[in-house]
DNA sequence: AAAATAAGTATAATATACTTGACATTATAT
DNA sequence: ATATAATGTCAAGTATATTATACTTATTTT
């Protein structure tokens, strides 16, 4: 699983940290993390909730795998 | 959660069966059922697999929240 | 009417998403 | 130089996605 360099660029246009990302979600710094590294899938509701934040679309974000 | 009926539909315009999709998806039938039925949300990955099958984006199947 | 296929539901077991806490590293400041 | 914030990673635990099995209710076919 390629990273997802997307979500950090999306992120980062907002000067959001990993941490703030994690608290505007309702998770922890690591899950984002470790989505931004590709460690693992999060699940379709989490993705929602990134990009409701992000102010991007599913297929902006997790569109295409790497 | 509500039910997955854009996921349904695209399916059955498909002429496809739970089973049919389950199989060329690489999942059980049940959970291509608790998808549909709203059950549980599936991961990144499984939705990306049953959009590539439904020749659907994210966004059509899995964009909003009902 | 019976037989077969598709759909919905339930339960127990397994795999994995996600949490928590800790530590190391790389920036960016003071 | 030394704090401080941001990032990356790891191990152990908890929550939940997914499997396997099984039963039930349509719906279709013979």
């Amino acid at each position: 699983m390629g990273k997802n360099l997307k979500m950090k660029s999306a992120r980062v246009a907002l000067d959001f940290s990993q941490k703030d990302l994690a608290d505007a979600v309702g998770v922890t710094r690591q899950t984002i993390n470790a989505i931004e590294q590709g460690d693992y899938n999060p699940t379709i509701r989490l993705c929602r909730a990134i990009c409701k934040i992000l102010g991007k679309s599913l297929d902006d974000i997790f569109g295409e795998e790497e």
